[in-house]
DNA sequence: TGCGTAAATGCAAGCGCTTACATTAACCCC
DNA sequence: GGGGTTAATGTAAGCGCTTGCATTTACGCA
């Protein structure tokens, strides 16, 4: 039993075990290179002593943590939830420990939170997006930090993500939509400043617009947090105008079911009075009625993949690779073919 | 501009700003006790050579890291997300950083975590629940680390708790649903084993019903996790029975969602044909049609006031005080009331 | 038995920081 | 102007661990 007063350290675990403090970290460290019966004999005396290594001193003389830290823009979000549980089963898998922090969408905090996990020793970090002040980066990599940037996907190889790309996905979603009729197009967007897969999604929307010929200077965009009530709040906004949209794209699922409530509240029917699209196909998405029509994102496989190339990182100290990965248009309840 | 290929230390601060270390550490750490002209000195050669404290070391030297660790059953659900954000939010306004880790509801991973998040020398913990491995208990005292439960409340005073009471919330839950004639009754609850919070609210259930003199041992219970599918199944299984129940009161929200959309998977029709309960208060309670009738939580304000308690506790290295946060029954579309 | 080699273990130098204590500088007052 | 105070700064001893190198031990073989 632990005494209260004094945490065991490595010197007590040696004294009792009878051995040097070199012998006992290698036990703990290189097992190999110590024979059994001594082994025995400081195992024996690390579990009657109740020791665990302080961290602090292990960072400071050996160089590894075995920590990745991830920061993402918030925990309030099924967004982020689903794909970070996979990142961490992995890293569990390979002995890894993750910490989270969240940074609330705002790039100051983010960096904080940047230095904090930094400080903290961790051995690679995932962030989400890749747009960030540049001096962030020189941080990192002076201390050649390993970073992966995820829920992005970005050719230029300027540097590894494991993600998808925003734009296309948004694209193709927005060219079935074209396709069924749609000509009066508006969005409900998450604020794009600082956040490039909002961007991304809305750049998707202009080009398929452009593609199909109409007209993507007249869209009408409302950027909101990406909250219930905001996405209500904006397509009763955007319903109230002279001629309102007969589809209303929004850049995420929450907004989307936002709108869904607020065209309820309103007295409108979707898709009959107006349809609704989503993205990244939450759950939330499928339990609404009607269903919405959404971008499925490959959550759970991509917090997968993601860890597993983030880990290629720190072992090898290789400079990543990119992996993209596919999204698929889901088509639900909530989009209406005005063709038929 | 950093060189890639160092990290700068304090002793590179220290000679390029022409004091000794000792001098820069106090600019840092208590920057009153240093002369003006001094310090600006020292601020710049700072700002120079893009100087960072390394953490471990300063773990190791000082004892306090203003690093708050909790550990959370899952990310992959709203109910601890959202009182999380607002105990990060009152942390980052009083200087503490937390890291979070989850457990996937398994006590042996959170106990690895809680040794990971330890080792990194974080000033305290958040913890879900109170029910865990005495020796846990020992380990923590033993390292004088104030832990906090939370999500519970406790009110012997073995620990402190800031929390609300499940089984005395679920109970008022299951009076009403008695008092509006229900008599027969099911439950769906998360996996009790390991997680007081599920035991408390059959536990609660239970009361009610030896309350109001129904049999409680006749209770039909479905034990499944926390996940939507699961709900949709149960649901089908209870309602299959010979003689289905009037009213199915769930765990959670989560699975209340499922049961809804499993009974709408049947062709019933909630709540006419059957009532479902949830608890939580989530967001995707509000969402679904049927609104669910379910046990509010005041989760925002109790990651509030878990902040403000175990930093007292950190600060002080006072003992910790409890405090209970209230319940309440919404009353929503999904719980018929069989009378009228 | 003695020597060489390899395996096991010990020694001790840091890792970068904080802080008690020592030293120096600055200033005031009689 | 010397002595006493106080404020500012420097010195150096750890904090607990890892690891390169030195030393010891064990063992095989001639």
């Amino acid at each position: 039993m632990a005494d209260a007063s004094t945490v065991p350290t490595l010197d007590d675990v040696a004294r009792a075990a009878g051995v040097s403090t070199a012998t006992v970290s290698r036990c703990l460290n290189s097992p190999e290179r110590v024979v059994e019966q001594t082994r025995n004999r400081v195992m024996a005396a690390i579990e009657a002593l109740g020791y665990t290594p302080n961290f602090g001193a292990r960072v400071m003389a050996a160089k590894r943590t075995f920590t990745i830290g991830a920061i993402i823009p918030t925990m309030d979000n099924a967004i982020f939830a689903r794909g970070l549980q996979t990142f961490q089963e992995e890293l569990h898998a390979r002995g890894y420990t993750l910490l989270v922090a969240s940074s609330a969408y705002q790039p100051q905090i983010e960096e904080e939170q940047i230095r904090a996990l930094v400080a903290r020793g961790a051995d690679g970090l995932l962030l989400i997006g890749h747009d960030r002040d540049p001096a962030i980066y020189d941080y990192l990599r002076a201390r050649s930090i390993p970073v992966l940037a995820s829920w992005v996907y970005r050719p230029d190889g300027t540097q590894p993500t494991v993600g998808f790309d925003n734009r296309s996905a948004m694209r193709a979603l927005a060219r079935q939509v074209i396709a069924f009729g749609h000509r009066r197009i508006a969005m409900i967007s998450g604020i794009t400043d600082g956040n490039d897969r909002a961007a991304a999604r809305v750049a998707g929307l202009r080009e398929a617009l452009a593609e199909g010929a109409l007209d993507a200077d007249a869209l009408r965009v409302i950027e909101t947090p990406y909250e219930i009530d905001n996405g209500a709040a904006a397509l009763r906004t955007l319903m109230q105008a002279e001629t309102p949209p007969s589809v209303i794209m929004c850049g995420n699922d929450v907004l989307a079911v936002g709108a869904l409530r607020g065209a309820r509240e309103m007295g409108l029917s979707v898709p009959e009075d107006v349809s609704i699209t989503g993205f990244d196909d939450i759950e939330l998405a499928r339990i609404v009625t009607p269903q919405i029509t959404t971008v499925h994102v490959p959550h759970r496989d991509m917090g997968r993949r993601a860890a597993e190339a983030l880990i290629d990182m720190v072992e090898k100290r290789s400079a990543g690779v990119s992996l993209e990965l596919e999204c698929s248009v889901q088509m639900r309840g909530s989009l209406r073919d005005l063709r038929t």
